[in-house]
DNA sequence: TCTTTCTTGTTGTATTTGCAACAAGAATAT
DNA sequence: ATATTCTTGTTGCAAATACAACAAGAAAGA
C-alpha cells in the first residue's frame, strides 16, 4: 500500500466521481419534464418539507442561494413549486408543491431510491449500512466545522 | 428505522453535499491562482500522468469533454499545461506540466490530501480504510455498467 | 479496397452557476 | 431609541457547463 493510498485523497475523488456520475444520469432522465440541472431535486425536497425556505433549501441541497432563487423561479414557472409569503414574517417566502408535483411524487421518490441502489448492488445490506453511516460522520464534521447547516439534511 | 434508511437514497444525497462542499471550498482557496472551477484538479491529474490524453482526462475527471477541452485550453493560456501532439499519431494531443505546475506541485498535492484529511479527522484510521473501500467497490459497479472508464482513477 | 463506423479535437449556443451588490426588514448592541 | 449588523430576496454579470454539430483521421467490416 502506497503513501498515498493512506490518506483522503481517493475518497474525495471516489465521491466527486461518484456524485458527478449519478447527477448526470439523473438530470438526463429528468430533463423532458424540465427538471434537469438538479431540479428534481429541489421538488424532492419540497415534496418532503412543504413550507421549506428558500435559504434552508439551498443548504440542504449545497448550491448557492442565488442559484436556487433562479431554479426555484423556474420551478414556480413551470407550475413545480409555488411561493408564498412566510405566515408571520413577510419579507420571508416559503414553498410548497404543486399539484403538479404532488403528481410526480412517487416516481421522484421511486427514481431517488432505485438509482442510487443500482450503484449499491455489489454492496452487502451492512456493507450499505457501514457506508452511510461513515459518510453521515463525515457530513457532520463539516458541519461541526461550516456550522451553517440547518436540521433539513 | 425507517423503511427510507433501508435504501441509498441518503448515501447519494450525503455524497452530493459532501462533493460539492469539498468542491467550491477548493475552488475558492485556488481561484487567485486562476486555478478555480475545478482546473486545479486538472493540474493535479497531469502532474500525475504527464502525457495524458484529453479524452482520458476528462473521463478520470467526470466531466464532459468540451468542458475539458475549454478548461485545458485556459490552462494551457496561463501557463500551467502544454498541450502536445501524440508521439505517432499526429491527430491526438497530450499534456504535460509546466516547470509553473511543478513548481506548485508539493502545494497541490498538501492541499489535496490535507483537506480531505481535515473532513475525516472524525474518523478512525480502520473507518477510512473501510469507507475507502466501499467507495471503491461503488464506483467500479459503475464502471462495469457504464464501461467507459479509462486505466486513470 | 472501399465503405461505414468510431474517436478526437474543436466551435457555436443556450443555459446555469456563483459572486458582487443592493434594498429592505429583523435582530442585536450601545 | 437608534445605530449597526445580519438575514433574505433579488438582479447584473462574467464565466463555466453541457449538448449538438462538424471535420478529419483511425479502425473495423464488407
Amino acid at each position: 500500500m502506497t503513501d498515498e493510498e493512506k490518506n483522503g485523497k481517493q475518497i474525495w475523488r471516489d465521491i466527486g466521481w461518484i456524485a458527478r456520475e449519478v447527477n448526470s444520469t439523473a438530470n438526463r432522465e429528468w430533463r423532458d419534464e424540465h427538471l434537469g440541472d438538479n431540479r428534481f431535486i429541489y421538488v424532492i425536497r419540497v415534496l418532503e418539507h412543504p413550507g421549506i425556505g428558500m435559504q434552508e433549501l439551498a443548504t440542504a441541497i449545497g448550491v448557492d442561494r442565488t442559484t436556487a432563487f433562479r431554479a426555484i423561479s423556474k420551478l414556480v414557472a413551470d407550475g413545480y413549486l409555488e411561493k408564498r409569503d412566510h405566515p408571520t414574517q413577510s419579507r420571508l417566502k416559503v414553498l410548497y408543491p404543486t399539484a403538479k408535483s404532488e403528481g410526480l411524487k412517487d416516481r421522484l421518490f421511486r427514481f431517488e431510491s432505485d438509482t442510487f441502489d443500482a450503484y449499491l448492488s455489489n454492496l452487502s445490506d451492512t456493507d450499505v449500512q457501514t457506508l452511510k453511516q461513515l459518510l453521515e460522520r463525515v457530513r457532520l464534521t463539516q458541519l461541526t466545522q461550516a456550522d451553517d447547516e440547518k436540521n433539513v439534511k
